[in-house]
RNA sequence: UGGGCCGUCGCCAAGUGGUAAGGCACCGGGUUUUGAUCCCGGCAUUCGCAGGUUCGAAUCCUGCCGGCCCAGCCA
């Protein structure tokens, strides 16, 4: 049987990098991932560290990872240690770590180097004076005054600026470009500040930084970068780059060509709102599994796998678009449905008494890892008189269509028998507290009567066997779909408040209470789910990544209208 | 009313002058001791709109409409 491999769609970089190297306007692609380490890593970053890394391996070359660190207000070594670990957990590994601060000294030659050369100068103007005169988008700007001033002059200041002789703001270096330009980004832009700060990396080498503009291409230049793939809102910096690459001495001559970045509905995808969403306390830390990061999907359960998958199936365009959450989820389905090992939980326990079975007796009854996949074995599964089931799989008055327990009913257990429903005990306050229940042991799994049919399988647990356990079921973080969209409220207000609901007395099998963090298990009927770092030995904890497909909970919902 | 970009099925997305791939979603049907998986079938006479060029256009031209980005000493 040949399962002939689908071929990775194609997209328009990839598109126009064969064509440049079928005319032998390039020999190799060098691609680079250039995060800011100011935040944690996203699911649209991992779209870009899949483009990028797609890209430098599938051409014979090779991809950077260079840390953006010019701004050191914001910029911070435990980000950039969080970074690594989540690009290599997806499973990507770069040819060279570099960052921008790796070229300070070039990159204040270069700006000497246009100094020298009329192409920028150093602007003594505060920076309110600076915004007022850059015009606005349908009036050019207007000239500084020092915009003429003699190179001398400007050299000078600015090696005072390096030798720490003014003030934050005190004075800017720009480039000398086009103050009536229609690109903003050309009127003069900023291209060195003044930051009395301690850089993460620098320490105090440093009292300017260059900007982003005057960093990036630069550095993508010195590291001979071919291809600089970047989101559509650099779009209009294209100019920018392209410009200090024609003016400066550089080694090498990098293009840049930009896509448009990710945006998943029910959540938020911009660091900025992951910030606020951590820092406010909204979600207990960049972890959190209910947040689109890297570290916290990984937490939640999702596997690199499932990601990169994701980022092929989603396509790379140019075009504005929203991805529903739910493709994400499939992806995760897809993978972990060939690999997970299946395993019986019961989340809300209801207490089942088996009547005509022995008391005190365990049978052990051998069900399947994997239902389609025999070579990853069998496992003992105990059963005994008093055991536990889902209290949704149970209903007294049930429609028509509820093909699971009711009273009379008969439903099988699954990897057991089939059972029947004869007395329904309640408390005082009428609540359904236990199910007392004959099997039919013709129906055996194994033997010759187990083929009878029944409508309905549930899953169970053995009481006596069953290990307790914490389960934290994830819900969408936000309950409108574009969280973010709504000009009249804060996104914040639109948090789901169930997106995280707590269960504290599921039951497991044994083994998968001894499962360590990183194994996936499928909970047979229920979902995906993962030991979380919160849980012990004694005491486990299951994150649920995602459910299974549910028609029962489609259809339910639709009856309900 | 400046500059840059985008508009192909509900959501993504191939397609670059020769008569609309694929995925997701959705709707039917089959298998099934997971209402899961799997399998089969259905799902754009039409490519934002209007003109034009052409034997022939989603692909070329013109005009219009709609959407996104830019006025940080952020990236």
């Amino acid at each position: 049987m040949t399962t002939p491999e689908p071929q990775a769609p194609t997209h328009f970089i990839r598109n126009r990098i064969r064509k440049e190297l079928e005319a032998g306007q390039c020999q190799q692609v060098i691609t680079r991932f250039p995060p800011e380490p100011n935040g944690y890593l996203h699911l649209g970053h991992a779209k870009s560290i899949a483009l990028n890394f797609s890209m430098g391996e599938e051409f014979g070359g090779y991809t950077n990872l260079r840390f953006d660190d010019t701004n050191p207000a914001k910029e911070e070594q435990r980000y950039i240690d969080a970074i690594k670990e989540d690009v290599q957990w997806l499973g990507y590994a770069w040819k060279h770590e570099r960052h921008a601060s790796d070229y300070f000294e070039q990159l204040y030659e270069w700006a000497l180097y246009l100094i020298d050369h009329g192409l920028a100068y150093v602007d003594s103007q505060d920076a309110d004076t600076i915004r007022q005169q850059r015009g606005t988008l349908t009036e050019p700007g207007i000239e500084s005054p020092f915009r003429d001033r003699p190179r001398e002059e400007s050299r000078d200041l600015f090696e005072r600026m390096r030798a720490g002789e003014f003030q934050d703001g005190a004075h800017v270096l720009r480039a000398r470009i086009d103050m009536a330009s229609g690109n903003i980004n050309l009127r003069d832009p900023v291209i060195y500040r003044i930051r009395r700060l301690t850089h993460p990396r620098t320490g105090d080498q440093w009292c300017i930084y260059p900007s982003y503009d005057f960093a990036h291409g630069q550095s993508d230049a010195i590291e001979h970068i071919t291809h600089s793939l970047c989101t559509l809102e650099f779009e209009d910096h294209r100019p920018l780059y392209d410009w200090l690459l024609e003016h400066l001495p550089v080694p090498s001559r990098p293009v840049q060509i930009e896509f448009s970045r990710l945006n998943l509905d029910f959540t938020v995808l911009s660091k900025r709102r992951l910030t606020r969403l951590v820092d406010e306390g909204h979600v207990h830390g960049w972890d959190d599994p209910r947040l689109p990061t890297l570290a916290g999907i990984r937490r939640r359960g999702f596997t690199p796998q499932s990601i990169r998958q994701f980022c092929q199936e989603i396509g790379v365009t140019k075009a504005d678009s929203i991805i529903p959450f739910g493709v994400l989820e499939n992806a995760l389905r897809n993978d972990l449905n060939e690999r997970a090992p299946r395993t019986m939980a019961v989340l809300k326990p209801l207490k089942l008494v088996l009547t005509n079975f022995p008391e005190g007796e365990t049978e052990w009854l051998e069900s399947a890892v994997h239902p389609q996949k025999p070579e990853m074995g069998t496992r003992q599964v105990a059963m005994t008189r008093e055991i536990y089931i889902e209290a949704d799989d149970f209903m007294e008055e049930a429609p028509k269509k509820f093909f699971r327990l009711k009273p009379g009913g008969e439903v099988r257990l699954r990897n057991a028998f089939i059972i029947r429903c004869d007395e329904v005990i309640k408390d005082e306050s009428g609540q359904v507290v236990e199910l007392r229940c004959s099997l039919d042991p013709e129906t055996r799994s194994g033997q010759p009567g187990a083929d009878r049919k029944v409508k309905g399988t549930i899953h169970w647990v053995s009481a006596a066997h069953s290990v307790s356990a914490q389960v934290r079921l994830y819900d969408r973080l936000f309950q409108v779909p574009h969280p973010a969209g709504d000009k009249d409220k804060d996104f914040i207000e639109h948090i789901n408040p169930e997106s995280l609901v707590i269960l504290e007395n599921a039951r497991l099998e044994p083994a998968a209470a001894k499962a360590a963090p990183g194994e996936c298990f499928q909970f047979e009927r229920l979902g995906y789910f993962v030991p979380d770092p919160d849980g012990t030995l004694e005491r486990p904890v299951f994150n649920r990544a995602v459910t299974l497909r549910d028609t029962w909970a489609k259809l339910e919902k639709q009856m309900r209208g």
